[in-house]
DNA sequence: TCTGGGGTCCTCATCCTG
DNA sequence: TCTGCAGGATGAGGACCC
């Protein structure tokens, strides 16, 4: 969400400016958009409060150990950014008005904006709720205009329809569409024209290149690698034996200018989970089972929700000292049965821990296939049985359909205190 | 500052098998 | 039968992204 935001002086000649995509920079060529909502979960509140609008807003979960989800521009003067913990917002902006994010709607809005990407091409890469890569090369005949002139179109729909902003950056590649997506932020528009993509990258600092982090970053500039031109310049062997091969490899061509990526509709999930941090550190054994119990619920209702199952069960233990360990176990069949995914965290988790308190806990699902592939079979008892419990699941998917999710759960997930 | 939750990808180590 | 090797599968952890 915008990491890149501000565009340096230097490249104001890229920014799209007067009536769009007439005052436009040469946009031949510049087919794959980058869409950004701005502010996105702040933006969709301020949609039903619009007496917040000029105030400072921080969406933000009400626990201690929240971390901020949006913040609106304003409550970003004051150095408020998305992932920072809200204790520390709280002290940064004391007088924003900190709103608990709605669930939810999100989605429905995102769905909405994402189907207007799609009446206008049928290339739409959705990245998260907020942002989609959009190849519009195949489409300008039909529509009538240029990239930036489709960019304008979908700025002016996603206002007038769902009353939220959007940046747009357009370029020959992504990485450098996204890159102008986040510069053109809030509410604009840049274009890189194809002939001027590495003159572009070259004066930005390494941290611009997709792929580079903290850690990235801190050990190019220890060897004096400052922009993306100084990466351009490296090389190629250098940067293999600095990074290891794929991301130096990966590098040196976004450096370069090179992004063979194209835009890809549709890709397969790899993995499913769900995790969950503590309000207060827990040590109890029995708390942790249970709470490993409601994961591997979360987890296999979203496994059978999205037609797959996983062979391998994975488990994510955080302790109180942030330390964080991951432990697998790959089953001998795959499966989307809550019952068996918790038997195998469990299993895992009593292994692997010894009393310790526990900060988060998480379970995941790797190694999808969908339900419709072949299943190994199996003559374990655990096995044998899963179709019944398999049944009983479906079925209490169908009453979460109807009622919400989680309606129906183990006895064994009940408090004392009658929840 | 004191660090969420949902993911992907990469590297390295280890084990197993032919 | 033993040894060495290569390659695949698996597991753990780190870095990164939004």
């Amino acid at each position: 969400m915008g990491s890149n935001a501000g565009l340096p002086a230097t490249l104001a000649r890229y920014r799209v400016t007067g009536p769009e995509a007439t005052g436009t920079p040469d946009d031949t060529g510049c087919g794959l958009l980058h869409v950004d909502m701005d502010a996105f979960f702040a933006a969709v509140e301020l949609r039903t409060r619009p007496e917040l609008v000029h105030r400072p807003v921080v969406v933000a979960g009400a626990g201690p150990r929240s971390v901020v989800l949006s913040a609106n521009y304003p409550a970003r003067v004051y150095g408020v950014r998305s992932a920072m913990p809200v204790g520390a917002a709280r002290r940064l902006c004391p007088h924003a008005v900190y709103l608990p994010p709605t669930r939810g709607l999100y989605g429905e809005v995102s769905r909405g904006v994402m189907a207007i990407f799609r009446e206008l091409t049928p290339l739409v890469e959705p990245l998260s709720l907020d942002e989609a890569f959009l190849d519009v090369s195949g489409a300008l005949r039909r529509l009538g205009t240029t990239p930036a002139g489709v960019g304008a179109m979908i700025r002016a729909r996603v206002e007038a329809e769902h009353g939220i902003s959007c940046s747009v950056g357009a370029a020959g590649v992504k990485f450098v569409a996204k890159l102008a997506s986040g510069m053109a932020k809030p509410d604009g528009m840049v274009v890189v024209p194809v002939g001027e993509t590495v003159a572009f990258l070259h004066e930005l600092p390494v941290s611009a290149l997709w792929g580079v982090g903290k850690r990235t970053q801190e050990n190019l500039h220890r060897v004096g690698l400052e922009t993306i031109a100084d990466v351009a310049k490296t090389p190629l062997a250098r940067l293999r034996s600095m990074l290891g091969t794929a991301l130096g490899e990966h590098l040196h061509a976004l450096a370069n200018g090179r992004d063979e990526r194209g835009v890809v509709p549709e890709t397969p999930d790899k993995s499913i989970g769900a995790e969950r941090t503590f309000d207060v550190d827990r040590a109890d054994r029995e708390q942790l089972a249970r709470e490993l119990l409601d994961l591997s619920f979360r987890v296999a209702e979203t496994l059978r929700a999205r037609g797959v199952r996983g062979r391998t069960v994975s488990i994510k233990v955080r302790f109180a000292d942030f330390r964080t360990i991951t432990r697998a176990r790959t089953l001998p069949s795959v499966t989307d049965v809550a019952r068996d995914i918790h038997a195998t965290a469990v299993a895992l988790f009593t292994e692997s821990t010894e009393g310790e308190p526990i900060r988060l806990i998480g379970v995941r699902v790797e190694g999808l296939s969908g339900t419709g592939e072949p299943e190994q079979l199996s003559f374990d008892a655990v096995a044998a049985s899963a179709p019944r419990w398999r049944e009983a699941e479906v079925a209490a998917d169908g009453v979460s359909s109807r009622f919400g999710a989680g309606t129906i759960r183990p006895a064994s997930l009940l408090r004392r205190d009658g929840e």
